[in-house]
DNA sequence: GAGTATATAGAACATTTGTTCGATTGCAAA
DNA sequence: TTTGCAATCGAACAAATGTTCTATATACTC
């Protein structure tokens, strides 16, 4: 990522400080009225720059809705030795082709869970995307906690990768001819017949944010 | 000086909380959403009341520029520090009639959780029983993450009690009448009128387990 | 030099947003 | 009943605000 320009970091201070010191952020005008830019198109590509930078969060066609995103510390990797009952659990963003399955590339960001809740085993998440499975309360934006295990029981729910490259989560059917059927809870969605697909592992929980 | 009303408190509330929640204020109209006004005036009129109460101030011919003057009361007591970003969350049993709401005998068990998943504020969590939101994505057995606030926005899921005895998950709208309403998610289950109802908190999180 | 990218300015526009005004409703006091 | 008050709504308006477009200047590259 590039680095911010003195400007850019300004700008970033300005917003922070406002919230601070005011308890709401600066707009566009007073932005540049502070860092001494005379256009409000100016500040907007500032701003623009910041956003695709990933260090500011904004809100379109809302007025006064910056949100400074804070830099995460690098952690070199201290992966805080799991407490007692606890668990790192990481989640892994794209699952490129045949690749390890927990490359540290792969890795978005790690959440710790209990093992209370988790349970034991080789952990992994993933973020479930599309509608496929609201039938069993798992909405799109969920997260899913999987146990790495090469086999499930028929009618589980597991996170399975089809066409090598994509990992999704199905309910799992084990026919009499030795193929899979990964099911659909929606009728909206069909039933998969995948040519090669491996069973990553059990989804074993299911975590849900609401905004 | 007067008494808030009640709607004046959820007002305060909504403010305190988007602030805490998205880093910015709502607008007005944002607010007559979240309360249920339908009118952009009629917020402006509360508005205004609750700044001759010397409860807000609002910076004139800005937007989004509500600040809540917070009571200087006597700090109660400031939360025991949990780990870093983890949280120990309690899941509470039945819930007593009137009964102080985290009096020890209820708590069933405590879940350590990321404070990245659950946020801030205090928590508790509640096993949900029965099907009357799997349209939302919440089946029976699930456990919900609930932060303690007095009142929720428009269209939230809260967890609410009614009768002074049970707590229920529903979704939440305010009437322009003052009433409250609870909506469940599952066709078969009615909309509740209730006469008492006390939100208890907004579902934050919904952590299912599988078998 | 020509060409290109970046930063900024200025004007114009569409939307958002705070505010005002008049009308309506419900309710309690006279 | 009438009167007054408080809360609300709906419409409208003016100001604030984010965004877009075009143009200019500066620095850098070839």
């Amino acid at each position: 990522m590039n680095r911010l320009t003195d400007r850019q970091r300004q700008i970033l201070d300005l917003i922070r400080d406002r919230v601070a010191d005011h308890g709401y952020p600066p707009t566009v005008r007073e932005i540049g009225e502070a860092v001494g830019l005379a256009s409000p198109s100016s500040v907007h590509a500032q701003i623009s720059a910041l956003v695709k930078a990933g260090r500011l969060r904004r809100d379109p066609s809302k007025t006064r809705a910056l949100v400074v995103i804070e830099e995460v510390c690098p952690l070199p990797a201290p992966a805080p030795p799991d407490a007692p009952d606890l668990r790192s659990v990481p989640l892994l963003g794209a699952i490129a082709a045949g690749a390890p399955l927990l490359a540290n590339q792969h890795v978005d960001s790690v959440l710790t869970l209990p093992s209370q809740l988790v349970g034991r085993g080789e952990l992994f998440m993933l973020e479930v995307q599309g509608e496929s499975m609201t039938g069993a309360g798992i909405l799109s934006g969920d997260r899913v906690v999987v146990r790495a295990q090469p086999t499930v029981e028929n009618g589980e729910i597991a996170a399975v990768l089809v066409d090598e490259t994509e990992a999704t989560v199905k309910r799992v059917r084990f026919r009499a001819d030795g193929r899979i059927e990964l099911l659909s809870e929606n009728p909206d969605y069909p039933t998969l017949n995948p040519d090669n697909p491996r069973v990553l592992g059990k989804v074993v929980t299911v975590i849900r944010s609401l905004k």
